[in-house]
DNA sequence: TTAAATATGTACCAATTGGTATTTAAAAGA
DNA sequence: TCTTTTAAATACCAATTGGTACATATTTAA
């Protein structure tokens, strides 16, 4: 049964069995399991039936769960989550924290991915063996905060917010709604009620007289 | 080996062997050990360790896994979590959000208990065997934010609120920073960190002129 | 002293966990 | 055709999961 999945056009032929799965489509499989469950709530069987891969395979192609699950986190950031790189690039900080949140709320509430961000919880609580997932993702959610700071620390410089804004805190205060709009989004809360929502935390975000809000 | 850790002072003696553990005692065990690491990263072998107890005791006293769970979250919400109808209880609804939150980033921070809200990690991302207790979880956090609202609504009655406020998002901000506070609480935020943020959060939140900020 | 009641502790259960050894299937090259 | 190479599929592994049966210990009441 060789569908082809994963033959580039003019691929250089390889000897031996060819493989009946698209590695792509796979970890696309693996990443919508991984989502929805988390690290540890994912269970290889699931992989299996959602990848439709037998075990063998799985662990040829990708090796052990940990090393799926880092696999997937990349696809993460580079896929769904690649919106976070374009947020930090709008011009002020106010259009960087309005684009974050919403483009946010879009992703974490659409219909045909899971809800909530599994950087957020795809290792919030569990047990010892998840121990190290867990660190990891916190790193990630760390990254994401420092590069707010950054962000903001350039704005600082140009006059777009406060001399006495303490940048810290404002990325900490973004961060914080992210993550509770990652919680809200798996708990059912609809786009709209999070995008109003949004409006609220934004009202007050400090600037300068030269940079007012659109 | 009989210690009568759970005889009151004047307890009505029962025929049979005494038990060995304390009811109570036993379940803020439990409950540490949810808390740190979730309903499903919890494992009976965890438990058994923590309470102190072999696994028929702990069948025999409190059911299973499920029911015991059930137990601590009881436990959990008059205990660590009562702060939260206190906080409802405050004069205006800025001081009530004011308390909250800075209560919130106290109990979630400090360092005799486990980082994080039990009730907002305690299932977030889960196998479907504990799908029942994530929906369980998610019921606590939606009264969580029920309540909030129907205290803004008395706010709004009494000319605390402006008319024109839309309280449910007033609720779901709260609610959503809540949530965020306990991710950053479980990743190692400080309480200072925290409380600097609560303080961003704050800066505008909507009064009328005869409630003014303290 | 003995029976009834209740708790503890050991040993066990089937099912599931993540992970592999081994056999079989399908391709390319000689 | 036949060997080599690679993947798929089946069957297995030890360890752990939540949950129990059963024997033993400790108390009170008769």
């Amino acid at each position: 049964m060789n569908t082809e999945h994963n033959q580039p056009v003019n691929a250089v032929k390889r000897r031996g069995r060819p493989p009946a799965f698209n590695q792509d489509q796979a970890l696309e499989s693996a990443m919508q399991t991984f989502w929805t469950f988390g690290y540890e709530g994912t269970s290889m069987a699931a992989l299996i039936e959602a990848m439709k891969m037998n075990k063998p395979s799985i662990y040829a192609a990708f090796g052990n769960k940990e090393a799926l699950f880092n696999q997937v986190l990349d696809k993460y950031v580079s896929g769904p989550s690649a919106f976070v790189k374009e947020a930090l690039a709008e011009p002020t900080a106010y259009l960087v924290v309005k684009k974050f949140l919403t483009q946010a709320v879009a992703l974490l509430t659409q219909q045909d991915t899971p809800r909530g961000c599994m950087i957020v919880q795809g290792a919030l609580s569990c047990g010892p063996e998840a121990a190290m997932m867990q660190k990891k993702l916190m790193a990630y959610r760390a990254r994401l905060e420092e590069g707010l700071k950054q962000r903001f620390e350039i704005a600082k410089q140009q006059g777009d917010l406060p001399a006495a804004s303490n940048i810290q805190a404002l990325a900490k205060y973004v961060a914080t709604l992210h993550q509770g709009i990652s919680v809200q989004a798996s708990s059912g809360a609809s786009k709209e009620a999070l995008l109003e929502m949004i409006e609220i935390a934004l009202i007050n975000w400090p600037m300068t007289v030269n940079h007012t809000k659109p």
